[in-house]
RNA sequence: GGCUGGGUAGCUCAGUGGCAGAGCAAGCGGCUCAUAAUCGCUAGGUCGUUGGUUCAAAUCCAACCCCAGCUACCA
C-alpha cells in the first residue's frame, strides 16, 4: 500500500452497433468509481475504457443504412460517448479498436505469437450466412431439419470452410491450470473462477484467429508462407485475411499501456491491475487472454473481475429483448449522480440484480433524497440559524467518530473487493447513525436554552452540530467515488473547499482527509443550504416512452 | 444429460447446528431542525417439497420440484 502506487484498470470495449444501454455501461460506472477511488487516494491511475468495431456485422448492418463502416462506426461511438459524459465517466483514454496504435499493437501481437510458434494455419468450417459471415453454432437455429440464421432467415446457409489461422491454446493447458491454482486472486468472483478452472481441466482446443472472408478488420500481417503481408508501398495484401475477434478485441488492454511503441510506459503500466467484465465474456478473459499475452513473452493481468446482469422480470436486459433502461433517461430523472448511486446501490457488482425503473425511483428517494440529502439539509440549516453561519468544530464525545472509523474500515474493504453495492451500504450505516443522534440530542430544545442563556447547553449544540457537520463532510467525501459533483457541492455547502479535481485527481492523499476531525481547527464558515436530491414524485419520474 | 449457484416477510436480499433477520413498501405513535422529511413502535414468513441425522435444522444428509449459470470460437 505504498502511497505512489500505480493503478491500471479497464472494462470490456463495448460492441459499437448500436446505442447503450445502462446495462452496457453499468460496469462502466463501477469500473469508474474504482477509478476515482484510487486517484482519489493518490495512487497513479489509468483508466481505460472504449469501444470495439471491427467485425463483418458491424460492416453489414453499415451497408444496410447506406454507411461506410467507418461513418457508422463514429455515429455509434458519438452516442457510446454521449451517454458516458451524461454518466462523468472518466477515462484516462477512450480507445478504439480502429486507432492506429491499436492496430499496430494486434498486428505485433499476432507476429509475437508466430515468432513463438503458438499459430498455424488451419482449417475452419462453419456455417456462412452469405449475407453475414460466418455463424457460430449457438447463433443459427435448425427449423425442420434445414440450418437457418435468424437475421436473413430467408438466406440458404452455406457450410464453407477456410484456411485460417489458429492460436495454440492447448499448449498452455497446464500453465493456466497452474496460475489458477497458484492465483485464487485472478479471477473472482470465486464461483466464476471454479467455472473457469472446470473449463480448462475439461481439456482446451486451438481457436481461430483470422478470417479470409471481410474486409471490416484489422489486416492479418502474416502470409500463410510466414513472410509478411506488408507489401512495398505499405498496404496489406488482401489475401491475407483480417485478424479475428479476440486477437483484435482483447489486444487494446495492451494498446492503452503502450504496447508496442512506448515501452517505458508499457513497462509502467503493464500488468493491468484490473479487468472489468461481464459474465459473458469470462472465457475469453480469463483463459486465452493470458495465454495470448504468455505468448508474447508479457504478463497476465493481475485481477480480472467478472460481474453479473441486470434482469427484468428474471430476463437479462438487452437492446434485442427492448427491456433495457436508456442511461439518459435515468441520468434525466435521477441527475448524474443519481443516476451512478442508485445503479452501484441497486445491482450487485458480483452477481445477476432484478431492476426496475421504479426500484431506481425509491432507492433515490429513500437513500438520497430522505437519508442523506435531507440529514445534510437539515445539518447546515441549523448550523446556520443557531451559530450565524459560523461553522462548529467536533465535540469531545466519540459516538459518532467511532460509528464513521467502523464503517470507512468496512467501506474500503469492500471497495477493495469489488463489492461495491455492500460499499455504499457499509457508508449508509453512518447516515442512519447521524439521523438518530440529531433526535437523540433535538439541537432545537438545546438551542431554546442556549438563548435563555444556558451556557453548558450552549456548549453541547455546539458539539452536537459539530459531530454532524463533520459526519456530512466524511460522507460526501468517502462517496464521492459513486457522485462527483454532489461531493463538491456538499463540501462548499458545509464551508469546506473541495480539494480534487473533476476525475479526481490532484487532491491530498483520502486516508488523511477521511480521518475524523482531520479539520477540526479550522475556521469556515456555512454556505446556504439548498437540498442536493430534490424527491421525486413516482408519476413524474416516469422515463419517456420509447 | 453433467457440473455450479440459488429458492427465506408484499419487494430486494442477509443469515452454514442454538429463540427466524435487515432495508424498502404498509400501519400506529413521537418530534418539528429538515426535501410531506426524520425518530420510535407494530404488523408481516410451514425458511421450495418430502423424508432422515440431532437434545436442537433455514443451516447437515438423501430424494424430488422450480430458476439461473457453465458445458469453446457471438462483441
Amino acid at each position: 500500500m505504498s502511497p505512489a502506487a500505480r493503478y491500471y484498470i479497464t472494462t470490456a470495449i463495448a460492441y459499437a452497433n448500436n446505442r447503450p444501454g445502462l446495462h452496457t455501461l453499468f460496469e462502466v460506472i463501477g469500473a469508474d468509481v474504482i477509478a476515482r477511488w484510487h486517484r482519489m487516494k493518490g495512487d497513479e491511475t489509468r483508466f481505460l475504457t472504449g469501444t470495439d468495431e471491427h467485425s463483418v456485422n458491424i460492416a453489414q448492418r453499415a451497408a444496410e443504412l447506406g454507411k461506410e463502416p467507418l461513418e457508422f462506426a463514429n455515429e455509434n461511438v458519438a452516442l457510446f460517448r454521449g451517454a458516458e459524459d451524461a454518466l462523468l465517466i472518466s477515462p484516462d483514454r477512450f480507445i478504439r479498436t480502429i486507432d492506429p496504435d491499436h492496430v499496430k499493437a494486434v498486428q505485433e501481437m499476432v507476429r509475437r505469437a508466430h515468432a513463438n510458434g503458438d499459430i498455424y494455419v488451419g482449417t475452419y468450417e462453419g456455417w456462412y450466412c452469405p449475407a453475414e459471415g460466418f455463424k457460430a453454432p449457438s447463433d443459427v437455429v435448425e427449423t425442420s431439419g434445414v440450418t437457418r440464421c435468424p437475421n436473413h432467415p430467408t438466406v440458404t446457409l452455406e457450410w464453407l470452410s477456410e484456411h485460417n489461422w489458429f492460436f495454440r491454446l492447448s499448449a498452455y493447458q497446464e500453465r493456466l491450470e497452474r496460475h489458477f491454482e497458484e492465483h485464487p486472486e485472478f479471477a473472482q468472483p470465486d464461483y466464476r473462477r471454479n467455472e473457469m478452472l472446470g473449463f480448462i481441466r475439461g481439456g482446451l482446443e486451438d481457436f481461430s484467429i483470422s478470417r479470409a472472408v471481410g474486409t471490416w478488420g484489422i489486416p492479418f500481417p502474416i502470409m500463410p508462407d510466414g513472410s509478411s503481408s506488408q507489401r512495398a508501398d505499405g498496404s496489406w495484401d488482401p489475401d491475407a485475411g483480417t485478424v479475428y475477434v479476440w486477437y483484435d478485441a482483447l489486444i487494446n488492454y495492451v494498446t492503452g499501456a503502450g504496447f508496442p511503441d512506448d515501452p517505458a510506459g508499457f513497462a509502467h503500466w503493464w500488468p493491468a491491475d484490473l479487468h472489468v467484465i461481464g459474465k459473458d465474456i469470462a472465457r475469453f478473459h480469463t483463459i486465452y487472454w493470458p495465454a495470448m499475452l504468455w505468448s508474447a513473452g508479457l504478463e497476465a493481468p493481475r485481477h480480472v473481475w467478472i460481474h453479473g446482469f441486470l434482469l427484468t422480470q428474471g430476463e437479462r436486459m438487452s437492446k434485442s429483448l427492448g427491456n433495457f433502461l436508456d442511461p439518459i433517461d435515468v441520468v434525466r430523472a435521477l441527475g448524474a449522480d443519481g443516476a451512478r448511486y442508485v445503479t452501484l446501490r441497486e445491482v450487485a457488482f458480483d452477481k445477476d440484480t432484478e431492476v426496475s425503473w421504479d426500484s431506481f425511483v425509491r432507492r433515490y428517494n429513500a437513500d438520497l433524497a430522505n437519508d442523506f440529502g435531507n440529514l445534510l439539509n437539515r445539518t447546515i440549516s441549523m448550523a446556520n440559524r443557531y451559530f450565524d453561519g459560523e461553522r462548529p468544530a467536533v465535540g469531545p464525545d466519540a459516538g459518532l467518530a467511532r460509528v464513521w472509523g467502523e464503517a470507512l474500515a468496512s467501506y474500503q474493504d469492500r471497495l477493495a473487493g469489488c463489492l461495491l453495492h455492500d460499499a455504499l451500504c457499509a457508508l449508509w450505516d453512518v447516515v442512519g447513525a447521524a439521523n438518530r443522534l440529531v433526535d437523540a440530542e433535538q439541537p432545537w430544545t438545546l438551542a431554546k436554552a442556549m438563548k435563555a442563556g444556558d451556557e453548558a447547553a450552549g456548549v453541547k449544540l455546539r458539539a452536537v452540530l459539530g459531530d454532524l457537520v463533520e459526519a456530512c463532510r466524511l460522507i460526501s467525501l468517502a462517496v464521492a467515488p459513486f457522485m462527483p459533483t454532489a461531493a463538491p457541492r456538499a463540501l462548499t455547502q458545509l464551508g469546506y473547499a473541495y480539494p480534487y479535481g473533476p476525475d479526481g485527481n490532484g487532491g491530498p492523499a483520502l486516508a488523511d482527509e477521511l480521518r475524523w476531525g482531520a479539520h477540526a481547527g479550522e475556521a469556515g464558515r456555512l454556505a446556504t443550504a439548498e437540498p442536493l436530491f430534490p424527491r421525486l414524485e413516482t408519476e413524474a419520474a416516469t422515463p419517456a416512452a420509447g
